[in-house]
DNA sequence: TCAAAAGTGTTAGATTTACACCCATGA
DNA sequence: TCATGGGTGTAAATCTAACACTTTTGA
């Protein structure tokens, strides 16, 4: 080994996905049996290594897309996972990242090819490794991430209605909210366009759908949700 | 190479500090000109490699201690940096860490040893490789972190006046505050403890010492200072 | 005696929270 | 006709922000 850091020992690098979808009203996340030894057969969430090639966000990406067939998901890093031991087989550093998804984007047929399901976030199961740690702050992150900025959508369809909106957010807040204060804010955000659409699937009335408007959403430090 | 996962590519991974001080009413960092081929002499973090045997959060702890001759600071992951060319030499992933140290608790000579020096952290020189990326999100996250947690004290003496306390949180935030308003919250918050010592140096009338006591904060979710 | 920093309360405005009833529809 | 989810406004309470003068003391 001849490189300007010779001395110096390398290690392998994976990234993990902590991926969060919307439904049935619950958060969720995307959880597998892991296929390769060391711990085989255990909950893990579905990860790959680093290429010579590619960055460590072009493998997430990369990675995300093996998965879910989607590319240009929402994606943000977790963190870096280090323990010396945190790998039975080897030396591995992993970096985490979470994603969110839109659960009906996800082809469930190339999701049962996976080997991967949706369990909700308040009754994961114990996992390979440190990985209900990375679990445990992508949720942290991601829940400071949607109420600082408007990224919950997504997480839902393209069109959804206010209770859907106010069901999402109460999901991942962990509580309820009060209907008539939350449509009020929802009111002044003028990047969340209601629509003459009506859905009928959840109301025998029906609710007026309502899209949300990204070139309309400027940055806004005042956002709170 | 023979093991489980014998067939990926390996990395060097190293860590960075973004150091935090205060003094003379600045926000600052540490920066230094880097001593090693590729990029000699250009502005750069404090850095090391990952060991074998440790975590990357002991190894951030080892890099710290090693520059400022100083355990348990207070650190933080910021993230892992990982394009491909970030590093010239060879293929490095980087993991920054920020610090918050008093700087009278720094030995001077120990800092010249190391040929680090402060600067203002809205002067920060154009850096090696990503350190500009690194220091600006650093500076985020510690700026979130001080606003809601009480730990901004790890940048001041054990003992502070209420004016140096204030200019510490102008300097963190980028703003002016109230003097009234600032002190009504500080007089709620029951784990800022008033001394009976009067601190001369920066007045001729003097101004009342206080304390941070860690025991008496107990986490708040709606501190916010 | 005066310059410089320390210390102290009140009020208006803005924001947040609590709260209950009517509407439209399909079964 | 009734059960279900959709939709709407007001008032009290809380929080935030603006604001100016007196005190102490060393030079």
């Amino acid at each position: 080994m001849t490189g300007f850091y010779g001395n110096y020992h390398k290690v392998f690098v994976s990234v993990d996905c902590i991926i969060f979808g919307f439904d049935e009203g619950e958060l969720r996340v995307l959880i597998g049996r892991r296929q390769m030894d060391p711990g085989r057969g255990e909950w893990s969430l579905y990860g790959g290594f680093v290429r010579h090639d590619e960055s460590i966000d072009e493998a997430a990406n990369r990675v995300l897309a093996e998965l879910t067939g989607l590319n240009k998901l929402f994606m943000r890093q977790v963190g870096a996972f280090g323990n010396v031991d945190r790998d039975p087989g080897e030396r591995v550093i992993s970096i985490a990242y979470y994603a969110l998804i839109n659960v009906k984007d996800y082809d469930d047929e190339l999701r049962r090819q996976h080997g991967v399901e949706w369990v909700n976030i308040d009754n994961v199961p114990t996992m390979y490794s440190d990985h209900n740690k990375m679990i445990i702050k992508a949720r942290k992150m991601m829940q400071e991430k949607v109420s600082r900025e408007p990224v919950g959508f997504r997480l839902l369809p393209p069109l959804f209605t206010l209770t859907q909106l106010q069901h999402l957010y109460e999901a991942i807040n962990g509580e309820e909210m009060d209907k008539r204060n939350f449509r009020k804010r929802i009111k002044e955000m003028d990047f969340i366009e209601k629509t003459e659409l009506i859905d009928k699937t959840s109301s025998k009335r029906g609710a007026f759908l309502y899209r949300f408007n990204k070139h309309a959403y400027k940055e806004d430090p005042n956002f709170k949700l």
